[in-house]
DNA sequence: GCTGTCACTTGACACCGTGTCAAGCGCTGG
DNA sequence: CCAGCGCTTGACACGGTGTCAAGTGACAGC
């Protein structure tokens, strides 16, 4: 908070005037962030892709190149949230909108006739949505070294072979 | 560290005689319960397997079962290693050895002539250690309810789709 | 039986981060 | 002119980690 303040050029004190708490600051950033890099905007290609697997292609290039963008304050707020509630239900309800997103690519895919026959589109859409997780964004990314590019390929033809038959 | 000497009958300042840091306790601990719960053993079965996908088989089974027994300490080991340096580091090791079994599994499959010509070994192994980490699982079944039967039998069937020809 | 050592105890303290409180200051709109 | 607002400074409480010093009690070796 100290840091924060000095950085906005203000007293710490000033800094609990507009959040009550650290948590409610950070909850605050995160969706200020979505408002101005625009999550829904990304989200726009999708739905007006064609194809179900256009539509699966499409949202995992917005919501993987969205990732980068939110990384930061996504682990902040992943972290403070093992203590505080409020933090974690912000971060469920986030994760709740891009989880509608790996829904409606199943869907499409079901309207194809495309879908895996292994899962059902409940099964389908969790695993959609483990594998864009930001946790296995950052495994991927920061942990085995991969680009971003490749990060999006590499996913792209992952869901494809798990979720199209 | 108040609360961990309490329950060991023992005052506070007597665990700093025996753990310098928290993060130090947190490390033995780890290698306390591998040794207890033995890591090892757990992955025999996939050292005698006979084919390929029996080995990814064997591997996911051992490891998906073991993460729930480490899970917690495992949490732990993770959040203090945002600050902590050789706790990151340890984890980090942790990890080496159980990607080293993705490893062994993937060379298996390529003696076979089974592997997916979509990757490298390098990326195959990447990918079966991401969707096998200990963050996925924690998403899959804390997060979208699976059980751990059908968390190991979704991750078997997924695992072969990606990585078995 | 004495003594040194060792594991532990009690009780204090420093430091850091979060969050709170009170008093004061300066600008601006009515 | 002044009330209100946003901010300031400066203090403090609290909880958690880590440190330090002095003391205690048991046990082993001489």
């Amino acid at each position: 908070m100290a840091d924060i303040a000095r950085r906005a050029g203000i007293s710490r004190q000033a800094l609990y005037l507009h959040f009550a708490t650290r948590a409610e600051l950070l909850i605050a950033v995160t969706h200020h962030i979505d408002e101005v890099k625009g999550v829904q905007e990304r989200l726009v290609p999708s739905h007006t892709a064609r194809s179900g697997i256009e539509r699966l292609d499409a949202h995992i290039k917005g919501w993987g190149n969205y990732i980068p963008e939110i990384y930061a304050i996504a682990k902040a707020l992943l972290a403070v949230g093992d203590t505080d509630e409020a933090a974690a239900e912000a971060w469920d309800e986030r994760m709740a909108a891009m989880s509608e997103g790996c829904k409606a690519a199943i869907g499409a895919l079901k309207r194809d006739n495309t879908p895996a026959p292994e899962h059902s589109p409940d099964e389908a859409t969790d695993i959609l949505w483990a594998i864009l997780s930001v946790r296995n964004w950052e495994q991927l990314t920061m942990g085995c070294g991969w680009p971003q590019e490749r990060y999006i390929e590499t996913l792209k033809s992952l869901a494809r072979r798990i979720l199209v038959a």
